[in-house]
DNA sequence: TGTTTTCGATCTTGA
DNA sequence: TCAAGATCGAAAACA
């Protein structure tokens, strides 16, 4: 659904501070409401979430690891997130972090957590930037352009990390079930066979996995659409150690 | 899909210009090979596209409408794909492109199309950046965020850590989720009603898990009837899927 | 509105 | 010195 009228922004209480306050006064594209959120710095329309970062404060959270946490909640959350980098390279001057390692953070974030990053120069022009986003969401939204595949990035993620749970699943065969079988409800659905034919996952793991998902009453085999024989031997007990990978 | 000993990088032959032969003849980090790619001008170990533009590069793209194309096509590749920018806006002087059209169209590419974006320097921080990626591919292999590394033993507690992997599921609910539905598969199959109707389980809980769970294909939008005010409330607003094709 | 449960942050311990 | 584990507090969601 779409708002009308003018763009809703909500504005974190503790980003309230330094020249965004002014910038936004400047600016009379939004509709401005500060409030505490419980991830992220800005809200747009109740639609698309933001975390501002300058590029010292960049530096700091890489620095302690804050990072990493804080993207995986952005992630996590059911809106569309993405990470506002304001600032020039100029500005990493006095805080004593390397350039490469602000590569090297951004390229984890970026490409293999999938936030989305976008640059900006100053307060005026991450606003200039929210303002263009929510504009376009609107646009697509009303379905007035093409819709494309957009993936909710960050939900490949945690989906990801659900299958992790199970016995022989680590990250990068918990991709390929994602990959394979589109959702974790179906590749906890899925059978010995259709596991076995993922890349990586053989009879043993499958059987793992079948093991740890189905029920635990487990003698009367009663499969749901499966027709293939149940893994041949014995049902596994309950006091079967299970190897970690 | 891992390789042992140095990075391979596919270059596509019509990329083989301008200051990148160059560069990679000064940069020992690659095993070179060049070849026409089907989609995207580099590739990494054969797990990673790169299309590379410089931003005169990307205003032409965007004054034609390519950029839309191309992007659409790295999506729809099986492999992850990004697009590096290079250069800084100065390059951009000649081009007669405002840098507002820049920004909106890396607004749609990066946030609403779901394509990582990666900027740098000039072709060897280009380079730089290639090799970054390739190694921490190598390293989260391909899959992301490791979860915990202990796995308990037993099939309950297993199941409870794997239910535990789902927002808003601790050890309580998640030990709940199995009393109710008896295993993992069925209940990461149950419905909104049937969560809801486990204890410690509301309407916000079950639809989380939901999300989680379900497919990942669609725009997230706020849905029409909720038009009061969240204060106080969870993040996660009621969301209706906009089908995505 | 009160209670339960989860989640994030901090602190500690051990390698 | 850094990483993993446990603990604590606070927020959130359920009943």
């Amino acid at each position: 659904m779409n708002h009308p009228g003018p763009t809703r922004l909500i504005v974190d209480d503790r980003e309230w501070h330094g020249a965004m306050p002014a910038a936004l006064a400047a600016c009379a594209a939004f509709a401005v409401e500060i409030r505490r959120l419980p991830v992220g710095d800005y809200c747009l329309d109740d639609a698309l979430l933001f975390e501002r970062k300058t590029l010292p404060d960049l530096a700091a959270s890489i620095a302690d690891g804050r990072l990493f946490r804080q993207s995986l909640r952005l992630l996590k959350a059911t809106l569309p997130a993405a990470l506002i980098l304001e600032g020039s390279a100029r500005d990493l001057a006095s805080s004593g972090m390397r350039v490469e390692a602000i590569r090297g953070a951004l390229v984890t974030v970026s490409l293999f957590m999938g936030l989305p990053v976008l640059r900006t120069r100053d307060a005026a022009d991450t606003l200039l930037t929210l303002s263009y986003a929510a504009q376009q969401r609107r646009t697509l939204a009303n379905g007035g352009l093409p819709r494309h595949a957009y993936r909710p990035r960050g939900k490949a993620a945690l989906q990801s990390h659900v299958l992790q749970g199970l016995p022989g699943i680590g990250p990068a065969r918990a991709a390929r079930l994602i990959q394979r079988f589109g959702s974790v409800e179906a590749a906890t659905g899925a059978d010995l066979d259709a596991l076995s034919e993922v890349a990586g996952i053989g009879p043993v793991i499958a059987r793992k996995v079948r093991w740890a998902v189905e029920e635990p009453r487990g003698i009367y085999v009663r499969e749901k659409g499966s027709n293939s024989r149940h893994s041949g031997g014995p049902r596994q007990h309950e006091t079967r150690t299970i190897a970690s990978h």
